[in-house]
RNA sequence: GGGCGGAUAGCUCAGCGGUAGAGCGUCGCCCUUACAAGGCGAGGGUCACAGGUUCAAUCCCUGUUCCGCCCA
């Protein structure tokens, strides 16, 4: 083992990432087999598109795959996840040409097919590699040596093979129909790649003369330029307003073309426009299907820039937009333009360039669809594959179900050319240009370049110039990955994949077409469970993109960059630079972030709290390593050594948190798993267990310490590779470093944690309620006074049930450093100190004198605060059980906890009230007055200066005083019962009324009551502390009856009387000591510190006294403030 | 036009029949030797609106308004 003792103060992450992925590469550790004893688990990377870097959706990819791929590799799985980049053919060759067009002025064309390919396979491999870079600074445990890229050889001859195999079968076929074409891509689109958008537009009315009468139709139109392409016009066959003209003629305006009127029952809607439709079959989806019903001629207009062609005469080369314009002015001057009104309508935008889609009748290639649709959708519906979130699963069903033919050809130069070749002898050629007529030439489709023309013999073939569509080829991703066609091995073990994880925006792009090529080829589902993720936004919630300037890269994050790299937004955030937040905080960020269903809104203040997180869990461990000294963690069961009550509480509790973490990760619940070990980490080991680990420590019991220890390291292996999946860095790093017996080489190798069930401990969880709830209460009363961590004080606590008087007991040394104590003071229920702050706890009363170091006012405020609370709640569930119908309807254990309830908090107020009364000055008693605390404001300035600090484990031994008049102080080692008791009995003389605490079963009512609302720690003990009364608890207090020093109490007067001397002169020698040894280079002058604290008291006085009515107005804030007591709150 | 989701603390989100939780932010006290990227404490909510079911509704049902997304 290196040296562990030492680990720098801050945990700073580029060190530490960087040197760890190397590590892991080297060691071949992301390598699966293709054989293996294990059971396979496969994911296959969403290949990102090699435009360009990885923004943080890729990130998040990243993340939750390389959570499960780590998650399953540590539970014994033979994980194979592979990495693969997409060609992504129009967004790529887009890129390329505008860099191309940037950089020398030249289009693809200036440079030829040949030439310009060369320049996107340097773009490839250029953004190939940074890709690459990318995910292994994310942590990405890819398999490397299985990347691929969807044009590489072997996925190219699979995308052959499945062409020329589907073209056998009749499932592909060419045809000349109509198809979305952009016009400045100069390509066709499928259905998916068209967005539509609502926008405002216009309906115009334009009147068509009937032929041969004087009577002219009027027809609406949201596209006046394709009216130069109408072949007719169309009306309901039961319109009573036009009946009588279906077959007979109109003479279409401007150009003079005589076409006929039709009746048309599917097309027209009477009740929208005029009634009566313009039919332009070649320029409109529903159009075209009436021109195949009714014959029409199909009169294209357009060319392929969306420009007027010849056959639109006097219009012919003007631009779609121009053209309208130009005839709407021709129609007015006509007096044809009947009117013009305003109209949403849905217009379809590429999805690449946001240029307005036309349809356009070409000649292209098509996946006849429905075959393959129809198992893909039984496989879903049979639960083979199934989709999460669930509620994906219709709209999957819905989109198969209406899918129509899939247009696969592209008019581009970067893809997989089509494995189709046309004859250049005898195929018919076009008028104009000469080229070979593709609408009407025969194509010879073959997995290799053919040698001759089947027909003619003629060795000149030509192969179809066009490309396939890029989901084509990704849609053969979880095979053609994996070998296929070969019939490797791959193959045999890893499909279908595990999992497909990707974001809900590619569902119908990519995961339906994997299912159905999936089913098609391999005759089985393509992946078992589809997890799709959300999309990832930024703080507003507004989607990232270049054009808004919002885009952060994921890298930025991790590794930190100079403002002048940031966008505006980021600049302005950090106008020294992004600092490195590191991979495991970005990872964590977005894992937590997680939430089914919900859009992500990355805000870099999470991402900094994450990073936080990984300090704290750097922070904790640095902790241990600095107190382990020479220990080293053996093999043999933790169970067998001689664990504290503190150490049975944190095992339990992670036992809660290994399981709850692996039930999460199984349901896919990535931010319920995070938020589990965050809390787990933050709010029990380093708030709790760490403090409480203190005392055996630094104390003298060498084996107490030696078991500590063994926790400390114990817990931390747990944490560590619990946390690894997330976190894979920083647990990397820390793991090795711990004095243990490593089974493995890395975490990474190291087996996923499994609860325990020997280390549940229900009486261990029940016993810390107590402690923790007594802690909390001082706290509280410390808290509240704005009393700083040195001042020690005194707690009486008096509790009518002797079960939890001697955990207390037994437990002093949690609790009084815990709770800043310099002197504890156990009983039953007996009279109470005058002036003192108080609080109700669970079967216990806490009284902390006031002398001078409580803020009388503050604790005032607190008091009334709480009985109102109570009063609140109380007053509400009261209403309800005069309420007849409820005590007769409501099941009885509802009615019966609410009165325990109301019994609990009777009790409380009244508890309360009586603490608040004995603060009011004007009602103190004579008595009271005698055991009084000397002036507040007075002896508050000498605590200042006076406090004593007590040694964390050495409270014991030490002579604790405190400023009280009413007790005296004294050591610990003459403390106890006897003079105790003395103190009681006084104050009963001045109070006599005693104020028992309610019996033992009102009293556990009560604890499990308060319990059950004080969140994480507590909710295990409220579901043990029943189970857990029989044996152990009574186990350990038979163990402490025996240790158990102190004889009965006898009384003993006069050591009161004589006390005072004894405190002055105590005050006088060690403490001041002290005092002036720490306190004195201290900048904090007494005086000034009293005037702070006088300041903040008074102004806390006006301040505050709005929102505390405010808050008694308030409905039933009461069991917030209980719960809100929890630890889990504490955390920051 | 159809479908899906959402509206809960200043912000981002859990919860989903027994009158609310977290993280961040805010306020107060503290540089207590694991951590100031920290500790302790506090404040902050008619759970969008209107009806209904129920002994009981943030939660179930219906409707309304607004905000996303998908499909046509």
């Amino acid at each position: 083992m290196s040296d562990t003792t030492e680990l720098p103060k801050a945990y700073d992450p580029k060190e530490v990432e960087a040197r760890w992925y190397a590590h892991w590469m080297e060691r071949n550790y992301f390598r699966a087999e293709a054989t293996s004893d294990k059971p396979p688990f496969c994911i296959v990377l969403p290949p990102p598109n090699v435009t360009g870097s990885l923004h943080l959706g890729h990130a998040l990819t990243a993340t939750i795959q390389d959570i499960l791929i780590r998650w399953k590799r540590m539970s014994g799985f033979n994980a194979l996840w592979v990495p693969g980049t997409d060609h992504a053919g129009i967004a790529t060759q887009m890129v390329v040409e505008r860099e191309l067009k940037e950089k020398e002025k030249k289009s693809r064309h200036d440079l030829g097919r040949e030439k310009f390919l060369e320049r996107v396979w340097e773009w490839k491999n250029k953004y190939g590699n940074r890709i690459r870079e990318q995910h292994k600074v994310l942590g990405a445990s890819l398999d490397w040596s299985r990347e691929r890229f969807t044009m590489d050889p072997g996925v190219s001859s699979a995308v052959r093979e499945v062409f020329v195999r589907l073209h056998e079968e009749g499932l592909i076929y060419r045809a000349q129909k109509l198809i979305n074409w952009c016009p400045s891509c100069h390509t066709a689109l499928s259905d998916l790649e068209v967005e539509h958008e609502e926008k405002q537009g216009s309906l115009w009315h334009i009147q068509y003369p009937v032929k041969g009468s004087d009577r002219k139709l009027t027809v609406a139109t949201t596209r006046p330029e394709t009216m130069l392409g109408d072949t007719a016009v169309a009306i309901h066959p039961d319109d009573e307003r036009y009946q009588g003209l279906a077959g007979q003629f109109v003479v279409l305006p401007l150009t003079g073309r005589e076409i006929p009127i039709i009746a048309d029952a599917e097309l027209v809607d009477p009740a929208f426009g005029t009634g009566v439709v313009k039919v332009t079959p070649a320029h409109d989806f529903n159009d075209y299907q009436t021109g195949l019903r009714h014959h029409l001629p199909m009169l294209n207009v357009l060319d392929e820039a969306a420009r007027i062609n010849k056959e639109g005469g006097a219009y012919a080369g003007m631009e779609r937009f121009a053209a309208r314009k130009k005839i709407l002015e021709d129609l007015t001057a006509q007096g044809l333009l009947e009117k013009e009104e305003p109209h949403k309508l849905s217009v379809g935008g590429c999805q690449r360039c946001a240029t307005v889609v036309e349809p356009r009748l070409s000649p292209q290639w098509f996946v006849k669809i429905e075959p393959l649709a129809k198992p893909a959708i039984e496989a879903v519906e049979q639960g083979r594959t199934k989709i999460i979130p669930e509620t994906w699963t219709n709209t999957y069903f819905h989109w198969m179900r209406n899918i129509h033919d899939w247009t696969i050809s592209r008019q581009l130069w970067w893809g997989h050319q089509i494995p189709a070749w046309y004859c250049a002898d005898c195929s018919p050629r076009l008028e104009a240009t000469g080229g070979i007529d593709y609408s009407r030439a025969e194509p010879i489709v073959s997995r290799a370049a053919p040698e001759k023309c089947p027909k003619c013999d003629s060795s000149r073939l030509e192969q179809d110039p066009d490309v396939l569509d890029t989901w084509f080829s990704s849609g053969l991703w979880p095979f053609s990955t994996l070998g296929w066609p070969e019939q490797a091995p791959e193959l045999k073990t890893f499909y279908p994949n595990s999992v497909m994880e990707t974001g809900h925006d590619i569902l119908f792009f990519w995961v339906a077409r994997m299912m159905m090529f999936g089913l098609h080829f391999m005759k089985d589902v393509p992946f078992r469970t589809v997890y799709l993720h959300a999309m990832v936004r930024d703080e507003k919630g507004e989607k990232m993109s270049k054009t808004k300037g919002n885009v952060i890269d994921p890298l930025d994050i991790v590794l930190g960059a100079p403002a002048e790299q940031l966008n505006k937004n980021l600049r302005n955030k950090f106008p020294q630079g992004m600092p490195a937040h590191g991979a495991d905080a970005l990872r964590f960020t977005l894992a937590s972030l997680t939430q089914q269903g919900r859009d992500i809104k990355l805000s870099l203040d999470r991402v900094a709290g994450y990073k936080a997180f990984a300090n704290k869990l750097w922070n904790a461990s640095r902790f241990a390593l600095m107190n382990l000294g020479d220990f080293t963690l053996d093999n043999r069961p933790i169970t067998e050594r001689e664990l504290t009550l503190a150490d049975r509480w944190i095992l339990s509790r992670l036992q809660r948190a290994i399981a709850v973490t692996r039930t999460s990760l199984d349901a896919y619940a990535f931010g319920e798993a995070a938020s589990t070990l965050y809390q787990f980490l933050w709010s029990e080991f380093c708030d709790w267990y760490i403090e409480l680990s203190k005392g055996s420590l630094y104390g003298e019991d060498p084996k107490a310490r030696d078991t500590t220890r063994a926790v400390l390291v114990y817990c931390l292996d747990r944490i560590l590779r619990l946390l690894h999946p997330f976190m894979p860095f920083i647990t990397e790093e820390i793991w090795q470093k711990l004095p243990m017996a490593r089974p493995t080489d890395s975490i990474m190798l190291a087996s996923y944690p499994e609860p325990e069930a020997s280390l549940e401990d229900a009486a261990a969880e029940a016993e810390m309620g107590p402690v923790i709830a007594a802690i909390e209460g001082l706290r509280n009363i410390r808290g509240e006074s704005n009393l700083p961590p040195s001042a020690r004080i005194t707690a009486y606590v008096q509790s009518a049930d002797e079960r939890t008087r001697e955990l207390l007991e037994r437990w002093r040394g949690y609790l009084m450093p815990l709770a800043g104590l310099g002197e504890l003071r156990i009983t039953a229920p007996g009279s109470k100190p005058a002036q003192s702050a108080a609080f109700v706890g669970p079967q216990m009363e806490v009284f902390v004198p006031l002398a001078g170091l409580i803020d009388v006012d503050a604790e005032r405020e607190r008091l009334t605060k709480e009985i109102s609370r109570s009063e609140q709640e109380v007053g509400g569930i009261q209403r309800k059980l005069d309420n007849p119908n409820f005590v007769a309807k409501a099941p009885p254990d509802v009615v019966e906890k609410d009165r325990a309830r109301v019994e609990e908090l009777t009790a409380r107020i009244s508890k309360l009230r009586d603490s608040l009364k004995r603060l009011e000055p004007d009602t103190s008693t004579p008595a009271a007055t005698e055991t009084a605390a000397p002036e507040p404001t007075a002896s508050k300035a000498d605590a200042e200066g006076e406090v004593v600090k007590a040694e964390a484990g050495a409270v014991e031994a030490e002579a604790v005083e405190t400023e009280a008049g009413a007790v005296e102080a004294k050591s610990f080692e003459d403390e106890d019962d006897e003079e105790f008791e003395e103190i009681g009995e006084e104050f009963d003389e001045d109070d006599g009324d005693g104020h028992a605490i309610g019996d033992t079963e009102a009293g556990e009512a009560q604890a499990s009551a308060r319990a059950e609302r004080k969140g994480v720690i507590a909710r295990g003990v409220v579901k043990t502390q029943a189970e857990s009364e029989a044996s152990p608890v009574r186990a350990s207090a038979e163990k402490k009856a025996s240790t158990k020093k102190a004889p009965a109490p006898k009384p003993e007067s006069a050591a009161k009387k004589a006390a005072p001397a004894q405190k002055a002169a105590a005050k006088k020698a060690a403490p001041v000591k002290k005092a002036a040894a720490k306190k004195a280079p201290a900048k904090k002058a007494a005086p000034a510190k009293k005037a702070a604290v006088k300041k903040a008291a008074a102004k806390k006085a006006p301040a505050k006294k709005a929102p505390a009515k405010k808050a008694v107005a308030r409905k039933a804030p009461a069991k917030k403030a209980a719960a809100k007591k929890a630890p889990a709150k504490a955390q920051r």
